[in-house]
DNA sequence: CCGGACCGGTTGCAAAATCGAAGTGGTTTC
DNA sequence: GAAACCACTTCGATTTTGCAACCGGTCCGG
């Protein structure tokens, strides 16, 4: 596959997540709500190639971050869910986008979450480890939904920006 | 230079150093004592080629994570140092070492400052980044050393792996 | 039972990034 | 005066990325 620089573990973490697009992959995993090729292709704000994806969700596989099953109900589906190693990234997720929040001119729906994650922090990222451990790996439902949290913020912060485009709808 | 994918903090923190050498220049500054090209060039473990190095450093330099200077007693020297942005990666980088030393297989000598600084937790890298504020920035020299203790504890870890090659020698 | 949307990709090609090695012009040290 | 050191640059080969089009199969509404 490819040759080890070193056996730091910082230099180890890189080459496993190490390129443009992968923790991109991961984020919109832990964060959004699709699982399938077409929706994680979809979803992307990014705009990921679709030969990039099918490279990526590959290597993310091989390497033990990903597990990709099968979905009963669609024989062309297959669903892509974290695993507890890729899990355990939910703290370095967290510090990355509050570095990002600090330092680069990220927009302000886009930061509500990071926002969240950084105030909250190591208890609520434990919190929410829990839940996507239900989520992705079958174990038991956590009491209050950090996901639905991040989610509503979110929404919220798109509804005070562009109120008629994808906040709740009165007529 | 390039276009912006997306306003989220955290493809906004990848674009800025997520390529597979720019954080290794990072930790090398951050870890070890050499600030002159040469001197990056030679202590780097991974064998970055210079070409890839001269451009890391102007992109880092360009992105605001470095500031270049020059040697005031040489006049072909330049010293590259960390800016307030890039010191406050510390808390990522010690995330990052925290999860290459549970997730992958990192060598034991090179394992040692990642264990210190992630059982130090948030308190020692605070100390960790007033001690860079004062070797980069000029700041005041905090009470104790971090880089001394990470640094002999490194050479600690090489002496029992290999105890004539960089321990101290007694003859 | 048929057409169109949807499924997870693959293919081909161009552009960009990376790599390794050698070289450059100047400076400092011995 | 020579050798080592300094910060790079240049070159050509290889690898990675990006883009758009395409593919065969499946599902769903009418």
């Amino acid at each position: 596959m490819h040759r080890r620089r070193s056996g730091c573990p910082i230099n180890l973490t890189l080459e496993t997540f190490g390129d443009r697009w992968s923790l991109i992959i991961l984020r919109d995993l832990m964060f959004g709500h699709n699982r399938t090729f077409r929706g994680l292709l979809g979803e992307n704000i990014e705009g990921i190639a679709s030969n990039i994806l099918a490279d990526r969700l590959k290597r993310l596989t091989a390497n033990g971050l990903l597990s990709r099953s099968a979905d009963p109900g669609h024989k062309q589906k297959f669903h892509h869910t974290l695993t507890e190693k890729a899990i355990e990234l939910v703290p370095m997720m967290a510090v990355m986008g509050g570095w990002g929040l600090r330092h680069t001119s990220a927009s302000e729906e886009l930061s509500v979450r990071a926002r969240i994650l950084e105030d909250g922090g190591p208890q609520l990222w434990d919190e929410f480890m829990q839940e996507l451990r239900h989520l992705h790996l079958g174990a038991p439902a956590p009491k209050r939904s950090v996901s639905a949290a991040l989610q509503s913020a979110y929404e919220a912060a798109m509804a005070r920006r562009r109120p008629s485009a994808h906040g709740p709808v009165h007529r």
